[in-house]
DNA sequence: GACTTTGGTAACGATTCGTTACTAATTGCG
DNA sequence: CGCAATTAGTAACGAATCGTTACCAAAGTC
C-alpha cells in the first residue's frame, strides 16, 4: 500500500496534523535504520478504482491508526523536487485529528507512524517539506471557511479550548470578549450539561459543535485582503 | 504537446476564463469533426523537466494565442471521471485574460481554441466539466485574496468597470459608494491622466492597478463564513 | 477570609458599513 | 438655449460591528 520500489505514475501524500503540547504535530514515518532522520510523510501509490481522497484516507489510517476527522485536498506538487516514490507529481491532502486521538492505545497499535512537531522541520524530502509548509498555511487560510478548529478538538470542549485552538492555528492572540461575541452570533455551538474543572479557577461549561444557521452574509468586498 | 493517442501518466489541464458580453467565457478546443460538440479544455501531457505551471502556461498560449494574465493551480481531479487523455488523474489550472485580449488578430492567428460561454455548459468531458465548475467557484472564492478582477481588465479601467467585473464574478450587485470607499481605503489603484467618454453621461477617470500598502489587518475571527 | 486564577458578560467608544441623497459632467432632444 | 436623461463621484446619516476595558462569578490556595 505504500513503499514500492518501482516508480509509480503519481503518489498521494497526506499531511496529518494534530495539536500536541501547544503546537501542531505532524505524522511521519521513519525509515527503519535511523531514528529522527529520514522521516517521510505517509504516501500511497494509486491502486484500482479507489478515489484520490479514499487513498489518502487509507494512508492516513495506516499510519495514524485512526481516520482523520477532517480531510481536504491541498494541491499537486511537482516541479522537480525529490520525492521518495520517484513519481514526477504528488497530490497532497491535509487532514486533522483531535488532540489525544492519536495517543490512544488502539491507535498506537494500529498505526506505524510517529508524531513530531511540525514547526521543528523534521528533515522531510524536499517535495514533502513543501507540502508541510503549504498544509500549515492552508489550515490557517481555511480556518474561517471550514470547521477545522472544531475538528482539531474533542467532541466536547470549553470555549477557552476553542479560542486556544484558533490562536494555535492562526499564530496570534485573540480577545476573549470579541471571540465569544462573534461565536455567539454565528450559532455554531450548543452548550452541554457538563462542566469541566481544571484545578484552579472557575469551572468551564462544555460545548459541542452544532451549526444551526447559515446566514448568506451579503457582505461587500474585502479589498484589504489583497496583497501584491 | 497536446493530443497524444497513447495514455499518459497524468494530464495538465487549463480553464482559461475571460469576460465576454457580460458573462464569463471559457476557452475550448473543438474536435475536428463536429462544431459546437465534443469541446475539450486545453490540456497537455507532461514533457521533460518543465514545471506544472509552465506546462499549463504553454497549453494556454497554444490555445489562446497569448499567455494568461493570471494563473494558479486549481486542484487535482481523478475519481474515475472520464478524460480525453485517458490519464487517471488531471491537474487543473485556472487562468484569466482581460476582455478583448483574446479577440486581437495576433491572438486569433496564434491560438487554435475558441471562446464559449462558461455558464452554457459546453458539453465537456465529465472530468473537465467538474474542472470548469470548480474554476468558476475558485475565482469567486479567491477574488478577495488575489487580484483576479484586475487581471480580468485591461491595464487601465474605470472604477465602474472594476465594480462591474466584481459583480460579474460574484454574481451579485454591489453598492457603488461602499465599493469605492473600501477601494480607496485599500490603496490598490492610482488614477491616470486619461478620461473615457462612453457616449452618454459624465466621462470617467481611468485608473490602473498599483497596490501600495499591505496592512496586516489583525482582524478577529469570521465565524459567519463557516457552513456545515 | 484574602488572594489568585480562570470563566463569562456588560458596556463604552471607535470604526466600519449599507444606504440615501446630493453634486458634476456629458449626450440627446425640443 | 433649456431641460430631461444618463453616468460619475462623494458627502453624510444611522445602524451594525468590533476592539477594549471593566466588572462579576466560581473555583483553588495561602
Amino acid at each position: 500500500m505504500s513503499a514500492s520500489t518501482r516508480p509509480t505514475a503519481y503518489s498521494t501524500d497526506i499531511v496529518l496534523l494534530t495539536p500536541r503540547a501547544g503546537k501542531l504535530a505532524v505524522l511521519v514515518r521513519h525509515a527503519p535504520g535511523a531514528r529522527g532522520r529520514n522521516a517521510v510523510l505517509p504516501w500511497a501509490a494509486p491502486h484500482g478504482a479507489a478515489t484520490l481522497v479514499a487513498i489518502a484516507r487509507g494512508a492516513a489510517r495506516a499510519a495514524a491508526g485512526v481516520e482523520p476527522n477532517w480531510l481536504e485536498q491541498l494541491a499537486a506538487f511537482g516541479d522537480g523536487l525529490r520525492h521518495p516514490s520517484g513519481a514526477a507529481v504528488s497530490i497532497a491532502f491535509v487532514g486533522v485529528l483531535p488532540g489525544g486521538a492519536a495517543e490512544s492505545a488502539a491507535a498506537k497499535a494500529a498505526g506505524d507512524g510517529t508524531w513530531v512537531s511540525a514547526s521543528d522541520s523534521p528533515a522531510l524530502p524536499p517535495r514533502q517539506d513543501a507540502m508541510l509548509t503549504a498544509a500549515v498555511a492552508a489550515i490557517r487560510a481555511r480556518l474561517d471557511h471550514s470547521p477545522i478548529a472544531f475538528k482539531l478538538l474533542p467532541i466536547t470542549f470549553t470555549l477557552s479550548d476553542l479560542q486556544a485552538m484558533y490562536e494555535l492555528v492562526l499564530g496570534r492572540r485573540l480577545h476573549k470578549a470579541s471571540f465569544r461575541r462573534s461565536l455567539q452570533a454565528a450559532f455554531l455551538v450548543e452548550p452541554t450539561d457538563e462542566w469541566r474543572s481544571e484545578g484552579r479557577g472557575r469551572p468551564a461549561q462544555l460545548y459541542r459543535y452544532a451549526p444551526r444557521k447559515r446566514r448568506s452574509s451579503r457582505r461587500g468586498v474585502r479589498f484589504e485582503l489583497l496583497g501584491g
